[in-house]
DNA sequence: AATGCAATTGCAAATCGTTTGCAATAACTG
DNA sequence: CAGTTATTGCAAACGATTTGCAATTGCATT
């Protein structure tokens, strides 16, 4: 069996112990998420399931995202303008620098931001419960 | 004539300057907003300027708002889930701290972060065109 | 103040991303 | 393998926003 040994095995349990069946349409759709680098959207994802497995559909995709994103299994995060992208969960928290120009999407992270965030909240009495820091911006030309 | 001196006569020549024209419904919405010290949405606009002049439709509130962020008099802020919310845009840069219970938000500005944000910016190879921080959060109850 | 014309309006219909009702189908249980 | 129950695809519904259109209005000109 050609199986490879990425996290897809590990979103099936997720789906389990959540007491949810592991179904065919669900399966590609995992498979998708645990290969996928990117932040697709559900159309990408279903896009991708889709040529894999004709059957799969746009609103098995939409239910499928959230189960998982109620499970805490996948971000979703709704950049400007454009529709809901999706990256899996395990990855350690990161914000996300978007190109306003092209569209592509880098991580980073910062402690001093998040340490600054927490000692904002506090100070206005309050307590995090998720963020949303996003950064547009534009290639620098000028050296 | 009781007329108050807030900012929508600013409102006006910055729509005339656009070459745009002061019609009734504008000149209504414009006085909501000059207002309004508060995050209102579209329908909020269109509720308040709707109640001062019945003729005042939805379509026309949204066209406004657009005309007047292409001009950059306001800033219009899609916060998680809801539709969008609409600021004068003459306040002081500032970012959002959102109260996930009671959808409350408070302003607040952070010099550090705006700073910390620059400098990631930079070492990714871009400069920033515009930001979006949002701190999602509840009141904390233990002291 | 009356005229003309382009900008603006309200309305209804269209759009986009997403969700949902439903009857048919497929997973898991025993 | 059968029975229950979750899950599916489809199409229709959804909420926020935009748009086409014919009727109206602002405003620069007379």
């Amino acid at each position: 069996m050609s199986e490879q040994d990425t996290s897809d095995r590990d979103y099936e349990s997720v789906l389990r112990d959540a007491g949810m069946r592991i179904t065919k349409p669900r399966k590609t759709i995992l498979e998708i998420l645990a290969e996928g680098e990117d932040h697709p959207d559900a159309l990408e994802i279903f896009r991708r399931a889709n040529a894999r497995d004709a059957s799969v559909s746009l609103s098995t995709v939409y239910r499928t995202m959230k189960a998982l994103h109620d499970c805490g299994a996948i971000h979703r995060h709704a950049f400007e303008g454009g529709p809901a992208r999706f990256e899996q969960a395990d990855a350690p928290h990161h914000d996300h620098m978007i190109d306003v120009d092209t569209g592509e999407i880098v991580e980073f992270r910062s402690e001093k931001i998040e340490r600054l965030q927490e000692e904002i909240a506090r100070e206005l009495g309050y307590h995090i419960v998720y963020h949303r820091l996003e950064l547009y911006g534009r290639k620098r030309k000028t050296r």
